[in-house]
DNA sequence: TATGAATGAGGGTTCATTCAT
DNA sequence: AATGAATGAACCCTCATTCAT
């Protein structure tokens, strides 16, 4: 892709994540997105299949960013405490970063037209699968006490969610960054770590 | 309200809920809802202002609904760990048996439109509010240990909601009632229960 | 069909043919027949599929029309020369009662689009094969020499097309009824009628 | 005009009446014809006004050819019967060469649109005269015996037209070369040759 | 001259809502 | 109260045409 093709993709891209967090993906009009990226209605086209192409694109494109700096915050770290510490910073980070993304995310992973679900799940299960693979070594190595391993994924995840999802519809957040030890405390307590 | 024009209602409502569940709201047209509940299309407007209403009256009665099971089932309870396990035992339980209201709930309960949206929370904050209560009144009396209230109930509902989520989206799913267990125990280490 | 929705149906083809033959099918909006026909667009949509579908509707019904009054003209004659003059008045005067059909059959008979085609094509072909079937028999009673029927009938439909098609595009055209009696004496002296 | 101007002129115009053959006019993309003719989308309004315009120039510059080569024909003939002959064995000859010239004449030689039919309905017209003017001199000559020379030369027209349509519209056509002595056998009769 | 990315007007179709019966 | 045919505003998308390079 060349460099202004891709500058383009990317400022739509960017339009459609404002506008989606704004109205929501069947109340924002293509126009909306076309105007905001600075752009023809008909210029959408040459870049996305149809409006779905837009937000499976967006989901694709951005939480697989998402994922990829989840992924690299936990490298470094030695311990499971300590990743299960990176993930909670870096997605409250993050998601603080891309308020817009927040809220797409918020709205939109849980659509209920099926091939959008579809084009969707992929991303966050990865995502979920990530996670799980950590509180499963975790428990390998004894690091964490966990009976099951799905179950403590869908805590560790629902938590951030619930956060984000309160910090979104409100209109004056505490930071996300201020809950992060709030938020690990009691992962601490649950997962018996020492 | 006289008797069957409450039926009728409740009938729409029962049908806007599996059809919501099915198509979504946006995808799923009004005429969708009149046939399955049996009615003609201009009937639905007898009883709802609008498109908009049916979703908002299905939360606020649905929901209603759940909330004062859920507030009966933990009446008898004499600790907090018990009216915990109390909620989630209850808030699975109701989910499993209005598997079209979960549905809905997941998929809805983070709509866009702003309208809809505080018309929606009415009913989920009145929840929140609930689960804080319960979690205030175990700080106080020293039945569990957490450092944050609120962060606390995004912990206690998120986990819930992961759960759901899950659970819907699994064609074949293990009941919600096998890992009730398994939630409360992390909760237990969350809540430093003793 | 109920009366009344049959009536409406009628009178959107009515548009239709008036529409299409001044704009062409391609040319006409579907809020043009709308208009015409004196309903709202979204009315079409009750009664025919989509824009291809009225057109097709409408030859189906027209052209079905004409060729059962063919059909029924001829069924008194005696003679392959009777048949034949049948034929030519009858295809003149429908046409000459029903100008707008006329002009949509010499505009869309020939369009290009396969689905199109194949759907308008029916009609037609039974028309052709009527035709043939007259040569045919007057073959075999003698009453005609042809070498070839298909060719006979090409001439013949061909002959009466393209008189149509003159008239049609003319805007003082000579009334068809004045040439019944010269094309018939030409397709006597091919056919060589005693 | 310079050559290689003249040559991408043809090029395009050759791609158009392939594309236009196949597509119908309306329905096929200016897009379609540039990337046929192997040029850019906007070269092809260095040659061409807009659509319509090519169009047009397709009938003025291919139909130009073919009636050239008509009179060309028939120059070297004697007799009205000869040329008459003539005309039916170039005409077949010539849109039997040029297979796609020949739909898209069947298709769009009746156009809706009243600026498309008149512009193309010059070399038609041009045909027709002169088909005329051989049937009037036979007349003249007594060569032939015809009440009306324009019914003459629609049915003389006619019949060649529908022999096309015919052979166009089929799958596996007998070649037109095979039906010509049939053609002018039906000719002959109609118009009384000795 | 040639390109092809960008434009934006236009139209077919859907569907929430109304209203005559 | 109930119906469901009719309405018409709204929107996604296409594609002929332009223009900066």
């Amino acid at each position: 892709m060349s460099k202004p093709r891709e500058e383009k993709y990317q400022a739509i891209l960017d339009a459609a994540t404002e506008a989606f967090a704004e109205y929501g993906y069947f109340t924002c009009q293509v126009s909306k997105i076309a105007k905001l990226a600075g752009v023809a209605d008909g210029t959408i086209y040459l870049y996305f299949k149809n409006k779905e192409d837009i937000l499976v694109s967006l989901f694709s494109d951005r939480m697989g960013n998402f994922i990829q700096e989840i992924r690299q915050s936990i490298v470094k770290c030695q311990t499971t405490q300590e990743r299960l510490f990176c993930i909670i910073r870096t997605h409250f980070k993050y998601m603080e970063e891309n308020r817009s993304l927040a809220i797409v995310t918020q709205i939109e992973l849980r659509q209920s037209d099926p091939k959008i679900r579809e084009a969707i799940s992929g991303p966050l299960r990865e995502y979920f699968h990530l996670i799980e693979q950590v509180l499963t070594e975790g428990v390998e190595k004894q690091e964490i006490i966990l009976a099951d391993v799905k179950v403590g994924r869908q805590m560790f995840f629902g938590t951030l969610d619930a956060a984000i999802s309160d910090w979104v519809s409100s209109k004056k957040p505490r930071p996300l960054e201020g809950i992060e030890e709030l938020v690990f405390e009691l992962m601490r307590g649950a997962f018996k770590i020492k």
